[in-house]
RNA sequence: GGCGCCAUCGUCUAGUGGUUAGGACCCAGGAUUUUCAUUCCUGUAACCGGAGUUCGAUCCUCCGUGGCGCUACCA
């Protein structure tokens, strides 16, 4: 399997989307998978929507999703000379020919006649009347020369596919201001950049034909085809703004691995034959094969993204989620800077108490703040649910002493003493244990008590017990 | 309008000419005599419709229907 290569085509005109990093993933996996060559064209021949600063964006965000590439990017805005080239040559052979048709002449007929497709009229102007428009500047596009037959190809992914080349219209190569369309560029520079295997979406099936009909024109051998499904909203509509987040760059600020990004878009239409869901780039290449990818458009599911992603966490290093997470606690005012050696082992203790539940580094900044600094507030529902009557403060406030005179705060210390005082009350353990964790987190939820508890420390607690005794139960 | 692609639980999917149609996420219920946003267990839930082929179709064929895509001097 040498001479294996492979492109993602990105054109410039906003941030690298899911859809655009599902293509990339699947070309790097194929490449990676076959000892392939993974290569970047940048396609920014439209010049009113390319943008200079995306570029840079979507570099960013394949490297953060852990994908390098291979040579240096080509960029179709550098290649005219090439396309021109390209067209004469075609001219030539008489696989092309000039148009002098302009856009509202042709829209003029097409509204006329109901025909989709165009007339055709230049293609059998003769040598004289194309050298006498050519004399006067006229302007003229250079059209393709669809010749009769079907055309077909055996997709990586979807099969056999045929069609008839009465379909395919005598479309544009060069618009008459010189610039070579998506259609034409795309062949030119992929016979170029020789690729063997051109994967990219769905959206291109129909394209391909034009395209095929172009690698022969040019004599060239034709590469493989693989289509990819595209990745739709929870509506079965194309993704959109409307959807939520569709930026790879969205994700990564809101604090999600990039591992599991790049983990949950790969198993979107495609799971490993071994049902193995949790996987890391590494263990995707092993069991990456083309054929396998589903036919089916996806839905990109958010649940389940974040399910990916609490997997991804609970399976990392504390050490590594620690990196992650410094500059987040930092940003939030949680911290104040580097923490010193004991600031870390804290920092990694607490990782280790909560990573099983959160699905993103942020959550570490916001649900787990109450390890760095006391509750501001009381989760709402809580309150009304364990901390409704002043009951509770006056049972409170003789846990309070209780544990105050603990000596050694210790969570079997104070597992004890909250029981023994809930035996001597007279009540369940859990009438104290709520009310406990509502004052020393502000949340219903969370870690062991005790533990926490003895984690955070005598001092903390108590001092977070006395503020919840003075500002509980919140009247309405 | 024309052409193309697709169609299994809500979502991602496995699968077969005869299966209790399997798994994952979600959801629901239960357990862990403290919570759940942890962990474990259980459960609900699907073959788009109609013909045809066949002893038998979710699976094969055809026709519908629906979704998506292409049909630009966009990419």
């Amino acid at each position: 399997m040498s001479d294996i290569r492979v492109r993602f085509a990105p054109s410039p005109t906003g941030a690298l989307h899911l859809g655009g990093a599902r293509t990339a993933i699947y070309n790097w996996l194929f490449a990676r998978a076959n000892e392939g060559q993974f290569l970047l064209r940048i396609e920014d021949t439209d010049t009113k929507r390319s943008k200079k600063e995306y570029i840079e964006q979507i570099y960013e965000s394949l490297r953060w999703l852990g994908m390098s590439w291979d040579e240096e990017p080509v960029f179709q805005s550098q290649r005219m000379a090439a396309y021109q080239q390209a067209a004469q040559e075609l001219l030539q052979s008489g696989s092309a020919y000039y148009c002098f048709c302009t856009s509202e002449e042709l829209e003029a007929r097409r509204k006329a006649s109901g025909v989709y497709q165009y007339d055709r009229k230049c293609r059998s102007l003769s040598e004289t009347e194309i050298n006498t428009h050519l004399n006067v500047g006229k302007k003229a596009a250079i059209r393709c020369n669809v010749p009769a037959g079907t055309t077909e190809w055996s997709d990586c992914v979807y099969g056999k596919i045929s069609v008839n080349n009465d379909e395919i219209d005598d479309f544009i190569l060069l618009r008459s201001n010189g610039f070579p369309t998506y259609q034409f560029a795309v062949v030119v520079d992929d016979i170029f950049m020789r690729i063997s295997h051109v994967i990219r979406g769905e959206d291109h099936i129909s394209n391909t034909p034009k395209q095929i009909l172009l690698y022969k024109a040019f004599g060239a051998g034709i590469p493989e085809f693989a289509h990819l499904p595209l990745l739709n909203g929870t509506d079965g509509k194309r993704l959109s703004k409307r959807h939520g987040a569709t930026g790879v760059d969205e994700y990564r600020d809101q604090g999600y691995p990039a591992e599991a990004v790049f983990n949950y878009l790969a198993i979107l239409g495609w799971v490993p034959k071994d049902g193995n869901e949790i996987l890391k780039p590494a263990e995707l290449v092993q069991r990456f094969l083309l054929a396998d990818i589903a036919r089916k458009s996806a839905v990109f599911d958010l649940k389940k993204f974040d399910w990916v992603s609490n997997e991804h966490i609970k399976r990392m290093e504390n050490a590594e989620i620690c990196r992650h997470i410094l500059p987040i606690l930092i940003d939030n005012h949680l911290i104040s800077a580097e923490p010193d050696e004991s600031g870390r082992q804290y920092i990694l203790k607490f990782i280790d108490l909560m990573k099983s539940r959160f699905r993103n580094f942020r959550q570490f900044a916001e649900l787990g703040s109450y390890f760095f600094k006391d509750p501001e507030t009381y989760e709402d529902k809580a309150v009304r649910k364990n901390w409704k009557e002043t009951e509770v403060n006056r049972r409170m406030a003789i846990l309070l002493d209780k544990l105050q005179q603990l000596e050694e705060f210790s969570a079997v210390s104070i597992e004890s003493t909250v029981r023994e005082l809930a035996d001597e009350l007279d009540i369940s353990a859990g009438k104290l244990i709520h009310p406990l964790r509502l004052a020393v987190s502000g949340y219903s939820v969370g870690p062991g008590i005790f533990e926490l508890l003895e984690f955070l420390g005598k001092e903390t607690v108590l001092r977070r017990i006395q503020a919840a005794l003075q500002r509980l139960p919140v009247s309405e």
